[in-house]
DNA sequence: TATGAATGAGAGTTCATTCAT
DNA sequence: GATGAATGAACTCTCATTCAT
């Protein structure tokens, strides 16, 4: 309890990235702590040592992860001066593409196992809950801006935030469990064109050209 | 294998049914072979027995509850005679609401599982894709009927199925995990506003005359 | 917990001799599940799936002991005619003679671990309760009877009981431990002493001449 | 060993008092040295680099304890002027009993675990009968001054001590383990009853109207 | 002198699975 | 067909101990 206080920023960030990675990769049902030690090059004992437990480090692990997307989120809005091409840069992130240069990936299938934890674990719960309203806040935004700059239709922000971001989960299940149907190319045109569809035409496509 | 085949279909089923409500209520992850044993009033040994292991049991039971949903979804349609009610019914089926007299949420809990267990295990993943392909072609069979017969504005009846689909399943992980911003009945507000905005104003909520 | 209902009676009593041997040999402390498994010619998830965990299964063996001691020591009494007679029995038995035929030692080591265990485990005191006032009832019985027969002057015998109990076990702790100024034959000779000073001389070591 | 020669004198005392107090409250069994480290301010590791391992540590703070005991003992006895008053003293010093200013209790359960420990520990074992012998001579001493000044019978100094201390021994254990029957009080009357029987009427109790 | 960091060794416990009956 | 008995394998977690600083 206590004890995480000990922990030397750099040792506690290694150990965390650690367990994303072998989360991501085995998934958190098959996830020992000497796994995540393994990759570490240290020792379970370590891990207990630091963390108190197994699944302290599980919903730590989790958290960490989201923060870390989020902030590299941020980071590359900002240089984004419209709200239409923020828009599209933040679908474009989420869409899982492999060659997007981020391993959104990666990203998703820590979701999924979040959402299944969630269900059993209330400290999890609430933190997806806090992940997911920020999130919602962050296409709320943008979208809110874009209306006054008159670069999207005068929409209910928060209702379209919903409806982005349930859309973009739905999807990104299916990109992630590989369904023939639905690939991640697929999967930003749909998104796309449904911004476009209540934003204006326009509205989205337009960053695109800004891209390349 | 070839041992399920000497199995009676009625032990069958119960057994399948013990695990959907367990799976349900514990999550995947708590679920022990001897809870299910418990629950049908038998042993751990006869289970293994019966369907070789616990994996293998688990993807029948998802597919089983699955198949059971269709069973029930498509008699409740069947009785519906326009393709607006049959939308409007298929949406409210899905939309969880507690009191809707379908066991919804239940279902719902299997769904994350199975996503969560689809990704490390083919045998799900095809199952699921399955699943969800046959769910995608029932609303796109709806649709397709409501153009037709001119209920619907003439959209591409497979994105709009593709789209409907992922926003439920986006909206319906929040109702799920109770987050507090996502209700049921908020859930079923968005989507079918999104169906009405679609296919067209009143496409859907006719259909809610007709069922009152 | 009803798992215990389970158990084979001839399984059952093979382990708790098996746990008895052991702490007896090693003490508490250093037992282990698997030394006990081991002894027993099986597994330690046995012993668990048996008795529930260690904590149980010391409790249970340590009762197990002693009910095995009173068994034993009844029967010898049965025989033995008068009242003095049975003390003299009685004492033996207790005096921890390794010579005696007996294991005494090895259930004088239990008790002192049954004390410390009693120090913080509530179920393990009142067994230990239970057990020390039947010990002592035992001895009152002798003596009510001896008293009544004239054997035995006219002492109270309870406080005869009670002083008579702490004597033996005082002196039992020094001979188990291999005090070098307290054997086991100098612990007879005290207890006998003892005994014959309040009930009156005579009165024990005449059932000597009878035994010899 | 040599490097305890170095350890201050205050901080080891410390260390043994702080060693004595937690074995007293969670038992020699539930004892950690980080438990003894926190309670002294310091690490664990200091601990070990001072009495080189556990088990040197838990030995010394047994007989550290004791030594304290007789100690004090010795130099409350070095004011009464008669040995009857100095028996009376010692007996109640040992009769553990809750309002006579002394933490007898504690003792007594240090006791219970020594016993345990010297079954298996040679060191502990020496030390314990070292300790136990002082205890018997010091009551021998007290009862050949008592003799000679005529205040006792003429007993046999040496057997005497021994009875004595074993029925303290085994009433103690019972008024530790708070067994119902035996209460400080009864283990009191019981000891100077014994007491008085064997050295003579008067030979204690009149003690005990000096100390009113 | 003192300790934070680290770990090896091993504990109890769980549970899917096997097998004789 | 059905199961009670049994267990191997693996897990999390504990803790005395070491060592660089």
């Amino acid at each position: 309890m206590s004890r995480r206080q000990k922990i030397s920023d750099a040792r506690r960030i290694q150990i965390l990235e650690a367990a994303v990675d072998v989360i991501g990769a085995r998934g958190l049902a098959d996830t020992r702590i000497s796994d995540i030690a393994e990759r570490t090059g240290t020792s379970p004992a370590l891990i207990v040592y630091y963390f108190g437990s197994k699944d302290r480090l599980l919903a730590e692990a989790l958290t960490f992860s989201e923060e870390r997307f989020y902030a590299a989120t941020a980071e590359e809005l900002q240089g984004i001066p419209t709200a239409s091409g923020q828009l599209r840069k933040l679908i474009e992130l989420t869409c899982a593409a492999e060659g997007s240069g981020r391993k959104g990936i990666e990203e998703w299938l820590l979701w999924i196992d979040m959402w299944s934890r969630a269900l059993r674990d209330p400290g999890v719960a609430a933190d997806r809950q806090a992940l997911d309203r920020r999130w919602r806040e962050t296409i709320e935004d943008i979208v809110r801006r874009g209306i006054a700059d008159g670069e999207f239709n005068d929409v209910d922000a928060g209702e379209f935030a919903l409806r982005l971001a349930a859309l973009v989960d739905g999807l990104a299940i299916q990109v992630v469990l590989k369904d023939a149907d639905v690939t991640a190319a697929r999967m930003l045109d749909v998104v796309v064109g449904m911004a476009e569809l209540e934003l204006g035409v326009g509205a989205v496509t337009e960053a695109r050209g800004g891209r390349v």
